[in-house]
RNA sequence: GCGGGUGUAGCUCAGUGGUAGAGCGUCACGUUGCCAACGUGAAUGUCGGGCGUUCGAAUCGCCUCACCCGCUCCA
């Protein structure tokens, strides 16, 4: 089914009634970009971060010139020495304050404003300029002398710096492109990362930051790894965490929250080998995202124009996305991975860094070389592959009772089955319960005897439980419960030992 | 950040200055023999929040928060 038939509000009223999502906070008015999960959405993230893990780091994968690849897990903190994002290039390039013009609509960073005004007065008009422009300044002059009404000499003006100025100040202010005062905006920090301060003492050198990214964790850890895993290049790195970002616009439900989690892989190769294994990870991570059912017209791959690339790729194998068309997308698509060629960059910057330099590099025993060895990194995140699933398995059909079921793969439901008693008595609940006690020993499985049977498969649906397992009156003389199927509503009769290896089967696992 | 819209029960919504409502869902009991059946009953509200106007505010004003849409932004 198409996205356009789908409503995010519909999907958003259905992830809070039946416990998949609710806003973080809710009781205080929420609080923007932040989300939580409930029980079912829960089950269903940890299914999805399960799945990949199991299939990208415990699984043995085929990679080029069918050798096995190699990865291993990482858990590395979110707080870790600033020092990491002075070296990724986090802290610095991206701290200026900005100002916004309301009036003529440009951004100016701060400390490239000047100010002028009228020598003594304090309550008149001031005019800024862009710092280093001539016209721009003579403009300014220009303006002042119109307001003033009179030519100035130079030793009657004022000028200042953005230090200097106070929010009333700023007030009655004109901006380098506007005619009306009051049109700019107090200096804003876009600087993205999330602040905070390590220890009681709340001083400047205490100052930390939230990781935006698991990648530099991985990087900072590389030489751990190396010397204790006995791994050897090319292999990879993988991590799952939370990280943070101050996003100026959190928007979409869960896509843009502020608070998120990552899938990230840092697979470090020899640079000769880039475009192979970027080529690899590229169609490796694509066909993941559709084993796990986010197949046809919804999923692209969509590789990056050079204009487009990060700082730490302009010269690289390749980056690409991989996108979903989600309803708040459609006719667009939303990101959920990107797989990036990031070059040494990250390697090199924290050898350069940490003052250690050339003595940080991998030395390739087959090569005889040392190097920094490159990585290609596909970095999925976990809430947006998550709300992916959500919303490729909303299907509306206004055949059933419940008017709309989700269709998770049977291996991310987060209740793989159901077993009801068709009536609750005649001893029908006695032999139900025992079967759900059996089965819950491997599966996420619920029990359930209140209320019609219709019901109960209606909420099933709902939940986007595969198979429920109903017992009936003839269930205690000939051993047999009807399974029903959630997409095709279709029901079939099979023996009670029987159950425990069919749902094992259609779970993918051993019994 | 800018502009527009919305906010009342778990969900969908009615309620334009005078007692806080409906449908669905939830729960209990009875009934029920395969798809939200039926009957009876019950619980559930900071009317997003604060301040104000008023004898009286879900309703009017101001501020604020959250969500949605369009711009902007997204290393």
């Amino acid at each position: 089914m198409s996205s356009e038939s789908k409503s995010m509000d519909q999907i958003t009223a259905l992830c809070k009634r039946r416990g998949f999502v609710f806003q973080s906070s809710q009781i205080y008015g929420g609080i923007n970009g932040f989300w939580d999960y409930g029980p079912l959405g829960t089950e269903l993230k940890r299914n999805l971060k399960e799945l990949w893990w199991n299939d990208m780091v415990h699984r043995s994968l085929a990679g080029p010139a069918d050798r096995d690849v190699e990865m291993v897990g990482l858990d590395s903190t979110i707080i870790m020495n600033p020092s990491v994002w002075v070296a990724s290039g986090h802290v610095g390039g991206f701290n200026d304050p900005m100002i916004d013009c309301r009036e003529s609509k440009n951004r100016y960073r701060a400390d490239h404003l000047g100010f002028l005004g009228l020598k003594g007065d304090t309550t008149g008009q001031i005019f800024a300029y862009i710092d280093g422009d001539d016209d721009s300044l003579a403009q300014a002059r220009k303006k002042l002398s119109k307001y003033v009404k009179r030519e100035l000499d130079d030793d009657e003006i004022d000028t200042a710096t953005i230090a200097d100025i106070s929010t009333e100040e700023l007030g009655i202010t004109v901006g380098p492109h506007a005619k009306q005062a009051g049109s700019l905006t107090e200096p804003r920090q876009f600087n993205l990362m999330f602040e905070t301060f390590v220890g009681a003492v709340r001083d400047e050198d205490a100052r930390a930051y939230l990781r935006p990214e698991t990648a530099q964790g991985i990087f900072a850890n590389f030489h751990n790894v190396l010397d204790s895993s006995r791994v050897r290049v090319p292999f990879g790195i993988a991590q799952i965490g939370k990280a943070f970002r101050n996003e100026v616009t959190p928007r979409n439900f869960t896509f843009r929250s502020r608070e998120f989690e990552q899938m990230e892989i840092e697979f470090f190769i020899h640079p000769d080998e880039a475009e192979q294994w970027y080529a690899y990870w590229r169609d490796t991570r694509f066909e993941w995202w559709k084993s796990i059912g986010l197949e046809g017209d919804n999923l692209q791959l969509r590789e990056h124009d050079t204009s487009e690339l990060a700082h730490y790729a302009k010269e690289g194998a390749g980056v690409c996305d991989i996108e979903y068309r989600f309803p708040f997308t459609d006719p667009g698509f939303g990101e959920l991975e990107g797989v990036a060629h990031r070059s040494n960059y990250d390697l090199k910057a924290h050898a350069d860094h940490c003052g250690k330099g050339e003595k940080m590099r991998y030395f390739d025993q087959e090569r005889n070389e040392h190097y920094f060895p490159h990585v290609i990194e596909p970095s999925a995140g976990a809430d947006r592959g998550t709300l992916a699933v959500l919303c490729e398995a909303y299907t509306p059909d206004d055949s059933r009772a419940s008017k709309v079921y989700m269709k998770f793969d049977p291996r991310l439901a987060p209740i793989k089955a159901a077993v009801f008693p068709l009536v609750a008595k005649d001893g029908m609940p006695e032999v139900a319960e025992k079967l759900y006690r059996q089965l819950r020993r491997h599966h996420v499985c619920q029990f359930d005897h209140k209320q019609s049977i219709g019901k109960r498969y209606a909420r099933m649906d709902e939940a986007g439980t595969p198979y429920c397992f109903t017992v009936d009156g003839e269930s205690l003389s000939d051993h047999c419960v009807t399974v029903r199927e959630r997409d095709t509503q279709a029901q079939q009769r099979m023996a009670i030992d029987q159950v425990p290896s069919f749902l094992a089967e259609k779970m993918g696992s051993e019994p």
